[in-house]
DNA sequence: GTCCAATAGTCGGATATCATAATAATCACG
DNA sequence: CGTGATTATTATGATATCCGACTATTGGAC
């Protein structure tokens, strides 16, 4: 059973939120907290389906081409976890699987022993432009949203990020 | 280390929009992915961490609310998953862990044996009320968003999620 | 120059989620 | 009625993420 392909005869969010606010009080934070989760599980369950025939999920993808982005092809390991906003663990775990696919190559910095450099294969370029074709052809599961709306989902989203500290 | 302390002089998400655009095209689906995937990952943690102290985690506290929320105290396994929706297995692991923290317990179906009904026990019922008090006032890391903002948001979302195919 | 705090990466452990498949019970149709 | 399709739950295995702790290295304070 695929989670993502449920349909209910009714919205369970709003069902929710409204419970909640015969129940307890107005709850606006409540609904878009559980509304957020699941948007994000729906884009993740899409972009990851798009990425399986190539072999990549989209945390690898990610990765993937933001050292495809980068000057020199490779970045510190400690870089990537910065940029992709995710713990260092997190990265080493990314980049094992990555490297065990030859799509990157782990490198001695030149300088400084303790950072390990992470370098884009010839293969990982490879893999890199179909992946893409893929997820752009999927849609990211956002046919609901015009680009006007996406943008102003984009802005709501970053004040959140900008609030939580992400960034100044 | 905590990921979501960390703080950057730039948007990590606006900088890759930007060289996206700059090297393969223009992307506004693939910014709004992104910066979900993001909120969602801040959202998460500041909401377990405020129900740490009370032993619960996110999906272990909305599963409580559903049950408190339903007429007899008690769901079927089946509609949990539906209401919440998640996968059966993750209903199964959920209800596990509140059961050994005994704030449910597991019943037979008065008539259909393969049915396992979930009720909230009073002990439940008694870490309910701290939680959600701790839950309101973590304030959902949406502190950037008004509640005008937030209703536009959720608006924004929901529309995502019918199109996805959530809900008719 | 030495030493200690800070930094980079990894390991082990915990949690949460999913998918596939197994088990058990129910239901529908002939 | 009986048999096959459907439904409900759980077991097993995979992935991704986090945190705390550990090792190695660097660099600044004195």
């Amino acid at each position: 059973m695929n989670v993502t392909t449920w349909r209910l005869p009714f919205d369970p969010i709003a069902k929710a939120a409204e419970t909640w606010r015969q129940r307890i009080g107005p709850n606006w934070a409540m609904s878009a907290v559980t509304n957020i989760m699941r948007v994000q599980q729906i884009l993740q369950a899409s972009v990851d389906e798009a990425l399986r025939p190539h072999g990549l999920t989209f945390a690898r993808y990610e990765a993937l081409v933001l050292l495809s982005f980068s000057q020199r092809g490779s970045l510190p390991m400690r870089m990537m976890g910065e940029r992709l906003q995710l713990h260092p663990t997190s990265i080493t775990n990314i980049v094992d699987r990555l490297e065990a696919d030859g799509l990157v190559r782990r490198l001695r910095h030149p300088s400084d022993r303790r950072t390990t450099l992470v370098e884009i294969t010839e293969a990982g370029k490879g893999r890199l432009g179909p992946a893409t074709d893929a997820v752009m052809n999927a849609d990211f599961g956002l046919v609901g949203l015009s680009e006007a709306d996406a943008d102003a989902l984009g802005a709501l989203l970053t004040n959140v990020r900008r609030a939580a500290g992400d960034f100044d």
